[in-house]
DNA sequence: CCGCCCGTTGAGCACTCTGCGCAGCGCGGC
DNA sequence: GCCGCGCTGCGCAGAGTGCTCAACGGGCGG
C-alpha cells in the first residue's frame, strides 16, 4: 500500500489551481518529469482519490439554485427500501446515514421554495418515512475546499 | 444570455462518464463537430458551470475518512468574523448559512472521533459561538450525483 | 557489503489532440 | 428577403500523449 506523499500533495495542489493542466505543464511546474506525473496521477486515480465528475457540476446552472437539507426519520428496518425510493427523485443529490435523532440526511436541490415543498411532499409519501425536517441553505459561506487540508498535510510531511 | 440546451446536457452526461475524455472523443460520441464541443465547453466554463476541482478530491484518501455536520448557533452580528475564524480551520471543508434554529452549518472532515472532538472544541473557542450540535455522517447512502437531474432536464427539453 | 527492487528520469518514437483560421450553410428575427 | 449567429468540415502547425527503453539512485534483505 502506497500512501500519499509530498509529491502527490503538490500534484493535488497544482491540479486544484488548474484542473485542465496537461501532464507536461504539471511536470515543469513541480520540477519533476512528465513520466512521474503520469505515474502519480494514475496511482491516485486507482487509489480512488478522485470522486465523480458530478461534484464539479453546479446545480445552479442547471436551473436549481436552491439547496436544502432534509433530515428524515424512518422505520430503521425499511432503510434500504427508502433509500432506493429517494434515489428515484432526481432532485436528491446526496444522502447520508446519520447519527442522532434523525436517521437520514438528504441534500436536495430545487428551483424555488415551491419546488422544494413538492419534493418534500414526495419524500413524505414514501412508505416508512415518519417525518422530515427541512432547512434551507442560505448561501455557501465557505465554498467546498480541501486545499487548506492539503497544505496542512504538506507541511506536516 | 444563453441557457443550457440539449447539447450542453449531453455534453455534461458524456463528461460525467469519462471526465478525462478529449474534445474529439466527446465530439464523435455526441455526433457533433469538435469545434462545437470546444465552444460549448468554453461557454459552460465561463458560465461558471464547473465548480472547483477540490470537490473531486476524496478527503478519505487524505487520511480524513470521517465527515461530520456541525450546526452552530452564533451571535448573528458576529457572523462574518466567525466565518473568518472557521475558514482558518483546515478540517472545515464547507460552511452554509442556515435557516432554522441554528445559524451556521459546517461540514468537517476528520481522522477519527477524537479528532472531531478537538475540532468541535476549536469551534466552541471562537468568540461569539454560543453552541454547537454535531452529528456524524454514517456512510454516503447516495453518493453526490447530478446525472438524474441532467437526464430529467434532457427529457424535458 | 553486495545485489536486488522500485521509483524516477530523460530520451525518443509514432500518434493524437489542440487551437486557430476559414468558408459554407441552415435557421430564426426583423 | 436579408442579416447575424451558431454549427459544420477542412486543414495546418504545434503541442501533448502513451509507450518503451536504458540508466541512475536509495532502501532493504541476504
Amino acid at each position: 500500500m502506497h500512501s500519499i506523499d509530498a509529491v502527490d500533495l503538490d500534484l493535488l495542489r497544482a491540479l486544484a489551481e488548474d484542473p485542465g493542466a496537461t501532464t507536461v505543464a504539471l511536470a515543469q511546474r513541480l520540477g519533476i518529469s512528465r513520466n512521474t506525473v503520469a505515474a502519480r496521477l494514475a496511482r491516485l486515480e486507482d487509489a480512488g482519490a478522485f470522486l465523480s465528475f458530478d461534484r464539479r457540476i453546479d446545480p445552479a446552472v442547471l436551473g436549481h439554485p436552491l439547496l436544502a437539507f432534509i433530515e428524515i426519520t424512518v422505520h430503521q428496518r425499511d432503510l434500504a427500501r427508502i433509500v432506493e425510493h429517494l434515489a428515484r427523485i432526481p432532485e436528491v443529490v446526496q444522502a447520508y446515514g446519520h447519527s442522532g435523532t434523525a436517521d437520514l440526511r438528504v441534500h436536495v436541490v430545487c428551483r424555488d421554495t415551491d419546488h422544494l415543498f413538492r419534493i418534500d411532499a414526495a419524500i413524505l409519501r414514501i412508505d416508512g418515512v415518519e417525518r422530515t425536517e427541512t432547512s434551507l441553505a442560505m448561501g455557501e459561506l465557505i465554498p467546498y475546499r480541501v486545499q487548506p487540508l492539503v497544505e496542512k498535510l504538506r507541511r506536516g510531511t
